[in-house]
DNA sequence: TCTATTGTTCGACATATTTCGAACTATAGG
DNA sequence: CCTATAGTTCGAAATATGTCGAACAATAGA
């Protein structure tokens, strides 16, 4: 089925368009940092980021960050979980993989 | 100057965003076949593709592919030169190396 | 249970993007 | 000089995106 490649097509299509947005962008940057070989599904204070600092740090509304947490999520970009009153964030290493081997060819 | 952060970070963006529409992300793909070692800087059949070809493939009139194009010209993702009656696209290599190293820390 | 904190959802609005077709420009070849 | 081919520019229309603020939901702690 050729149909995978249309598929891989608009899920990479997907992944950009969530990078392409300076805000998410800067999220992604803020967040990648933890995907170093051995912190690769360890969440902690170094590695993640809540979506109220989040805010702070980009100088838009919650509302908005929770957008943007949201699409980032959507397509496999980050991956979140509840700690308490929070919601932390980090970047699926994956992801990062996916994208370098996309690029290396 | 942390500007350069910001003007790198808003430049990736860009990059991201021509990449995140799918006729485009497919033109990209249809040209970065020429990217490997050797064929650099050397426009070839095989390496380039003129813009009616690539409005075929995609199955839209060329003044969206010409529109597109431009795009991704732009943000620095493809050159051009034109040959005869023709317009002749490749993928600049440099891009390539730093959307790698964008992923690659 | 009441309150403060944190995040999500929703509606609204302004702006940007994608695409088309028509008109225009550039080049090659009689 | 004329004509065919290839591409660009422009204007219009539909759709998508980014952002805010208000209202709502979940959790922790007194």
């Amino acid at each position: 089925m050729s149909n995978n490649r249309i598929k891989d097509l608009n899920e990479f299509a997907d992944v950009f368009k969530a990078l392409s947005n300076p805000h998410r962008l800067q999220i992604f940057l803020r967040l990648v940092s933890c995907c170093k070989p051995g912190t690769v599904s360890y969440v902690d204070a170094e590695s993640s980021a809540y979506v109220g600092e989040l805010g702070e740090e980009l100088g838009v509304v919650k509302s908005t960050v929770s957008h943007h947490i949201k699409e980032l999520k959507r397509v496999g970009i980050i991956r979140t979980e509840r700690q308490g009153q929070r919601i932390a964030c980090w970047v699926d290493p994956e992801i990062v993989e996916a994208l370098k081997d996309f690029f290396t060819r």
